[in-house]
Order: C-alpha cells, then sequence, then structure tokens
DNA sequence: TTTATCTGGACAAAACTAGGACAAACTTGC
DNA sequence: GCAAGTTTGTCCTAGTTTTGTCCAGATAAA
C-alpha cells in the first residue's frame, strides 16, 4: 500500500527553487512569476526567506499551461484549471479532435462500500466479463473509467499489468478464445498507445528509444513503459516490437537518446535473444543503459549481468532509475 | 469539459478561442472571421471583452465547411447548413472525391511503380521527411493536420495509402532504415486505431469482424478499414492480426456478426493462406460474405474465386458492397 | 564578493477586433 | 470567347487587450 501511494498521485511537498522549474518546463523565470502575479497559475509555497518553493504538481501544471498555450488556449482560460482538468483540455486539443474522455461518476455503478483492496480486482473482473462477452463498447469505456480513477502509472500497475496476466492464463487454460484475446490486445494496443498523446512535449525532453528486440513480437509491455515514461518527462521513440539490434543503435544514435528499454516476453528463451542483446549492447556508446524488463528477462539473468545491462525490478524501479538519469544523478549499475 | 454529450451530440458551450480553432480547422484567423462577416458561417459567443470564443458545435461546422469547400463546393451554399445538412453533403461528396483507377492502383500498390502524382503528394513528402528525420512530433502533427483537410476514406486513400508504400518502397531500396519503418508503423497503428473512437455508438450498428489470417503480422490494412467502415455506420469487431480461421468464425458467430474482412499483405505466398481461408469459409454461415482485401490478394485470385469469396478492386467498393449489405439490399458475389 | 531571487512597475511585442481594400478565381450574360 | 459581375482569400490600418521581457533596488545564498 504504501508504494501504491507514491505512485498514484503527484508528489505535492515543496522543495523546487524557481530556476529549475525554468529549466524543466521550458518557461523562464520571469514568465514564471508574471503568470502568478497576474493570474495566480501556481502559488508555490516559501521557504522562510521568501523563496519559492515548487513542488512536482506545481511543475506538471506549469508543463501542463504551457503546452495548452501552444495549442492556442488564452491563459486566462486555463490558468484555474486542476491538474485533471488541464491533462484534459491538452489531451483533446493536441488530437485535433472530441474528447474521448469519460466522466466516471455517470457510469459508475452504486458501490456504496466498496472493499479497498479489491477496488482494482473488481475492474479487472468487469474487464474480463466484456472481454469474454465480446464487448468491445464495454471494454473501452471501462478503461476509460479505470483510468479516470487513478494515476497513469497506478492503473497500468494494478489493472493493464493483472488484466494481461489473467487473459494470457485463461486463454493457455481454455477459458477463454484465442479470439477474445486478440480483441483484447489489439483494443489495449489502441488504448494505451493513445495515452502517449495525453503527455506534453515541449522539445526538451530527454529521449529514451523503446522496443522489443527481434523475435519478440508482443508489443504491450513497451508501449506500457513508453506511456509510463512521458509522465516523467521522458520523451519515447517507440519502435514498436521486432527491432534488429543494429536498428535500435542506430536509431538511438540518430534520435541522441540517453536510454534505452526492452521488453521481453514469449518466448522466453529465443536462441537471437543473447546474439541481439550482445551486439546491441558493443553498438551503443557505453554511456547509454539499456534496460530491459518484461515477464521474460529473468530467463536471461546472467546475460544482462554479464552484459552490464540494467534490469529493473518493477515499474516503479524503472521509473525511479530513469529519473535520477534524467536529473543527472544516475549512478550506472545498482 | 467533455462529458457523454460529446459522443452523441456536440458540445455547444462556447470556450476556444480563435486561434485554438484556426488549429483545428486549419483555417486562417482571418478566414474565420472574413466568413463571419459575410456569411455568418459561425456567429461565436463574446468573451467580456469582445473576444470571440467558439463551442465544438462551431468547430465542427467549420472543419465540414472547409471540407465541403475543398470538395468544390461554394460558400454561399454550405454556410447556411446545419450541421447535419453539411455532414451529409460532405459524406456524398467523398464518394467521388477520389477517382476509381486512382484508388484501386493506390490500394494495390504496385511496389515497382513510383507515386502517381497527386494533390496529396506535398503533404506524403513532408510526411517522409519526418520519417527520416525521426520527427515523431512532427510526423503525428501531419497526420492530424492531414485529417483536417479531408474526409477521412479521401485521407486514409490518398495520404495514408501512398505513405505506406512509399516507406515500404524506401526501405527495401535502403532509402529508409528498419527503424524508420518501424516507428512510421507504430506510430500509424496508434494514429489509425484511435480513429474509431470519433465515430458514434449506438449498439444498433451492423457488426464486421477485422483480421488478418495466420502468418500476416502487417495490420495496418485491416486497421484502415475498421476506421473506413465505422463511417458507414458499421461497428467493427477488431481482432488485430494473425487470427487462426477458426476463431474468426467463431469470433464472428459469438458477436453475430454480418460480414468478415480479411487483409492480406505479407508474405504474399504464404503456403497456409490457402488452408486458412478454406477453414474459415467452410465454418461460416453461406450468408456472412467474407471480403479478402491488401497488396496480397491478387496472388489468390483463383483460391479467392473458388471459395466464393469477395475481393473488392479498391477500398471504394468495399464500402460499396457493404453498404448495399448494411441496407439489405446485397446480391452476393459480383 | 558574486550570484540568485524577490517585489513592483514599465514597456514592447503579439494577438485580437472592426472595417475596408484589393486581386485572383470563378460565374454569368452576351 | 470576352466583358462584367460575383465570390473569395489575403492583406492593411488603427485601436484595444493580452502577454512576454526587462529594469531597479532590496534581500538572501553561495
Amino acid at each position: 500500500m504504501a508504494t501504491l501511494e507514491t505512485i498514484s498521485s503527484v508528489d505535492t511537498s515543496p522543495r523546487h527553487p524557481i530556476r529549475l522549474v525554468a529549466n524543466r518546463t521550458g518557461l523562464t523565470v520571469d514568465l514564471i512569476r508574471a503568470w502568478e502575479k497576474r493570474y495566480h497559475v501556481v502559488e508555490p509555497a516559501r521557504s522562510d526567506t521568501k523563496r519559492r518553493l515548487y513542488s512536482d504538481y506545481d511543475i506538471e501544471r506549469l508543463r501542463l499551461i504551457r503546452i495548452a498555450k501552444q495549442n492556442g488556449r488564452r491563459l486566462v482560460d486555463v490558468a484555474p484549471l486542476t491538474l485533471e482538468a488541464l491533462r484534459d483540455v491538452v489531451s483533446e486539443d493536441s488530437r485535433y479532435e472530441v474528447s474521448q474522455d469519460v466522466q466516471a461518476e455517470i457510469y459508475r455503478p452504486n458501490w456504496t462500500s466498496p472493499l479497498e483492496s479489491s477496488e482494482s480486482a473488481d475492474d479487472i473482473d468487469a474487464l474480463l466479463f466484456s472481454v469474454q462477452t465480446m464487448d468491445q463498447h464495454r471494454f473501452d469505456q471501462l478503461l476509460q473509467e479505470g483510468l479516470v480513477k487513478q494515476s497513469l502509472p497506478a492503473f497500468l500497475q494494478t489493472v493493464i499489468g493483472p488484466l494481461l496476466a489473467e487473459i494470457g492464463e485463461s486463454t493457455r487454460l481454455g477459458k477463454m478464445r484465442i479470439a477474445h484475446e486478440h480483441m483484447a490486445t489489439a483494443h489495449l494496443r489502441t488504448f494505451i498507445g493513445a495515452l502517449r498523446f495525453r503527455e506534453t512535449y515541449t522539445g526538451n525532453e530527454p529521449k529514451i528509444v523503446i522496443t522489443t528486440p527481434t523475435g519478440q513480437l508482443h508489443e504491450l509491455g513497451a508501449l506500457m513503459v513508453a506511456a509510463l515514461v512521458s509522465v516523467d518527462g521522458w520523451l519515447p521513440v517507440y519502435l514498436g516490437p521486432n527491432t534488429p539490434a543494429d536498428e535500435i543503435a542506430a536509431c538511438a544514435m540518430q534520435s541522441g537518446a540517453r536510454a534505452v528499454s526492452l521488453s521481453l516476453t514469449y518466448p522466453a528463451d529465443d536462441p537471437r535473444i543473447p546474439t541481439e542483446l550482445t551486439r546491441l549492447r558493443s553498438q551503443l556508446e557505453s554511456k547509454i543503459p539499456v534496460f530491459v524488463g518484461g515477464s521474460a528477462a529473468s530467463h536471461h539473468h546472467e546475460l544482462i549481468n554479464r552484459l552490464g545491462l540494467l534490469s529493473p525490478k518493477s515499474l516503479d524501479d524503472l521509473r525511479h532509475s530513469l529519473n535520477m538519469l534524467r536529473d543527472n544523478r544516475f549512478q550506472g549499475i545498482a
């Protein structure tokens, strides 16, 4: 539960000086102050000597407002919005289309006393049921609702991850048809892919190449990573599944990426994996870390260590390492 | 903020400044004002300082009028129309927007001949350039802009189709890296997948199962079909690529689909295709037509005829057949 | 000491508004 | 086929609002 708390909401503890906020958001120091003066865009806490101290929440709001302005919004209109409302606005605008967002209250049934621990479990059951009845519309609806209820990282970890595991298991045991699995996978591909549009783009984000190596055809894990890291201010260079090592390296070079993330799921013992990982590591600058995740990563534990690749224990672990790297506090292999 | 109402009707609350409207519709600020001055095309609300504030309804009208104009309509004629009337006009025009023979060529790209010149050639060049420079943000932006300029069917046929052919060709000739192709494919997968959300859902739509058979891993063609048919009031049951025949049939049965559409692209001569198509046809009710499209469909011409499958000559041909089927005027094999 | 941040105000650039001018493209009438 | 009229996109001017940048003097941090 403690870990869930830390990832389910944006940190509101005030600690960042204005200079850092300016660097992180791409705004000038003067402008941040002017916005505060005129529209109370953010009202940072103060140190005992009146220095402004911004929280992660403030920074995220400023980044979103910058994007909203770029999209043609007026400061007056966006300044009073909450973080969630801002996300919606930016998401809607950057897609140039009617928002697909659904207000959770309308569809949320009258659960007067939901059990805390099983709340996500109920969601997953409902999702599984909609898959088995091939009710696509309900499936999409449930995904949207689930996302409204919690933050994106929490949603991916508590709903999407377990859902994928359940669907895979059910199909393997014959409780569900391959057709059901296909439908769910296709919809999740669309859904998670669209999540990246919710996030902001300033042009200053550090880049990370995300893909799966040759032979690995399942891309949902990689796509989840892409959605996840964009929350933390990275720009994912997403290449889809099944990318040869040479191409990954070339892409990292051309795009100037600061990291590479691979996802291994199935088949776990593909004989091409050692070759590909070795080639990738040798062709990449050594200062660029390679993260290897996914359910099949543990099958290659020894190889990963030998090559000096990184194998985060969880999505949270990956996020943490990337945050360190982004802020130039990365220490390499733990 | 978008609520559920947005799904069935368009929001009329005024909140968008003119710059944002210009961004979304592709019109210039001057032009929007000129249209208002001359024909009262839209009469936006005003802020307390006389700034124009447009509603979603206004934006949708402007977007449709832009398309109608591009199709040769005069402003005087379309300016007074309601949103619904405009939709009808645009939908009717889009049927004749592209000449039949050009469509056939594009839908079934000839990999050895270069792209024919068209109005969209500049757009495609810009898209190709953004792929080669790995400028993902620009790529997405260009896709959005392209979609604003014309109707969805026309956009898929004049931009997306040729773009895919061009990328494939460039990669084959070594002018482009595999990494570039991967990035473009991944983004297009997200983009086209998200298009289906634009359409409305009443629950009464006839369903069509859309997928690719075992061995066919490229799903973009199938996904384009899914986006396309939803414009004409079908509900696509999209299964992603690589679905076994038994599963397609089971899915069609469970969902009560009235048609099945398959896309064949690569490899064109996969030995599993005859078996799979035969199995599918034998397991499906005979009244359910199976459409087989994609660049590799012509390699199986004889097989398709023998099994009584349908091979539309173009995306427009497919749309036409489906419209007939939807209205119960379908005559079977042409 | 030097550098960074603070407040409050000044100023200028950018964006918007209204009204009108103009040329290119298109239509109509002969 | 040509001239006259109409339609339409773009541009201009001048006044207002909104927004970004800069400055001065004071205080705090490195």
